[in-house]
RNA sequence: GGACAGGUGGCCGAGUGGUUAAAGGCAGCAGACUGUAAAUCUGCCCGCGCAAGCGUACGCUAGUUCGAAUCUAGCCCUGUCCA
């Protein structure tokens, strides 16, 4: 359908939009109002990672249709502990380490997002600050009373669940009526209109919205984004490192612009029309480039990614280390650096200290594998050393992960 | 509370006394090919040690045994059914 709303237009032509509740109705709101639209966020870690991504691009472009993100913190729900671990002893987050995560990802969310104090202006919430002060039987009277249990047995968050044969906590259980309770919160006392998210909130959404109309007739919407996963079936944002995380002391900027540096072929044009502000019509250009030439197009990607992300700065000297590293062969700014010891050092000792490896049976067996090299040529003996240079030394794990010796 | 099934390496999943650091798959790392891509093929994939080897590991604890992931007892946890 083609809509009228810019908000919904922009969303549509960018691949933002899974499952959307009332089409025409959240269409209508759009074109004639500021819309204050949320998405919630777990505050679990320091850092989101790239899995994130997607819906805080999402709270970027509600503002840029001219509406009003409101960025959810799930500080009450974290507090609580996160349930889905299959070990029970996942520990349960302090106050203050929940309030640090917030603080930190809040950073990461300046980036994105305008601040203020504007009817436009971005703001964010903790849901600790509500859901912290409601007492178990006021909860259960004001929304136990609106959610019946055969209908929760029907979400799939649930059914998949039980159909597994796996655990799920009576915890757990209860947070879609939290997620609920946030919703109906955030509209009856904020205005808030639209909850965003990916598709497994569908669930968590319907019942907010479902709630809200039942407790104050408040209508309220919905929109899912597509589960993201790479051309290659796996999981957006993994690497060997572990996450790609979008906090810069979490990951290196040179890595975090390795890792869409590094995109497969045919998740260019997904990653460009998702995560920069290019315009349509240069990514169309972009994602029409064949062969080796889809490259420059990923430098394009990378370079925009990162840019949003980390800044200007980060960005173009990412690239520029990644220029002198690869086509080069030479040393870029951005490559991680250990000392050179003025007696030279084992290259064991020089991988794991660099973190190519995890130990030093790993940088052995790197070794012994020919995934070793010093200053380009690879080094197949195990009890190789590095002698002392004037100059620094190059040292790689295979072909992408280089890194400098540096004499002291 | 009872009956039954189960808890294995990052994940899934074989293994029911030794030859098991534990099949297979996924994920991951490296090599070849290429374009810092994909697909494919090859090697690696608990730690320490140059090595022989040592240490740790199959829910927890205590046993049986020359020897246990495998047997016994108790406990904890999960699922299914019954109360």
């Amino acid at each position: 359908m083609t809509y009228t709303s810019a908000l919904l237009r922009l969303l549509d032509e960018r691949g933002y939009i899974h499952q959307m509740t009332d089409a025409e109705g959240l269409d209508k709101l759009a074109a004639t109002q500021v819309v204050p639209g949320y998405i919630g966020f777990d505050a679990t870690a320091p850092s989101l990672h790239v899995g994130s991504l997607v819906q805080i691009m999402l709270l970027r472009r509600l503002q840029q249709a001219g509406h009003k993100p409101v960025v959810l913190m799930g500080g009450g729900t974290t507090r609580i502990g996160d349930p889905t671990g299959r070990d029970e002893s996942r520990k349960m987050l302090t106050a203050e380490t929940i309030d640090a995560n917030i603080a930190s990802i809040r950073t990461v969310f300046e980036r994105f997002l305008t601040f203020g104090d504007g009817p436009t202006d971005a703001v964010m919430v903790n849901n600790h600050d509500w859901l912290g002060k409601l007492g178990y039987i006021e909860l259960l009277q004001e929304v136990g009373t609106n959610f019946t249990v055969n209908r929760m047995l029907t979400f799939d968050s649930v059914k998949l669940r039980l159909e597994r044969e796996q655990p799920m906590t009576f915890l757990e259980f209860n947070y879609m009526i939290l997620q609920g309770y946030d919703f109906w919160h955030l509209a009856k006392t904020g205005g808030v209109r639209l909850q965003m998210g990916g598709s497994d909130q569908w669930g968590n959404i319907v019942n907010g919205i479902e709630l809200s109309r039942r407790k104050d007739g408040i209508e309220v919407f919905g929109v899912t984004t597509p589960l993201l996963t790479t051309a290659d079936g796996g999981k957006m944002g993994k690497t060997a490192a572990g996450a790609v995380w979008l906090n810069e002391d979490a990951l290196p900027a040179y890595d975090f612009w390795q890792y869409w540096r590094n995109a497969d072929d045919r998740d260019v044009g997904k990653f460009l029309r998702l995560f920069t502000d290019l315009p349509l019509e240069e990514i169309a250009r972009l994602e029409s480039l064949e062969g080796s030439e889809i490259n420059a197009a990923k430098v394009t990607l990378a370079n925009e990614v990162t840019r949003l992300c980390r800044g200007e700065e980060a960005a173009r000297t990412a690239e520029a280390t990644a220029a002198q590293t690869f086509a080069g062969g030479g040393l870029g700014a951005d490559l991680p650096v250990i000392v050179l010891p003025p007696d030279g050092i084992t290259l064991i000792d020089a991988l794991v200290g660099i973190g190519f490896a995890a130990s030093r049976g790993e940088a052995k067996r790197l070794i012994a594998g020919g995934g070793a090299r010093v200053d380009g040529e690879a080094i197949t003996d195990e009890a190789h050393m590095i002698a002392a240079s004037a100059a620094d030394v190059r040292i790689s794990s295979g072909k992408k992960k280089h890194g400098v010796l540096r004499p002291a």
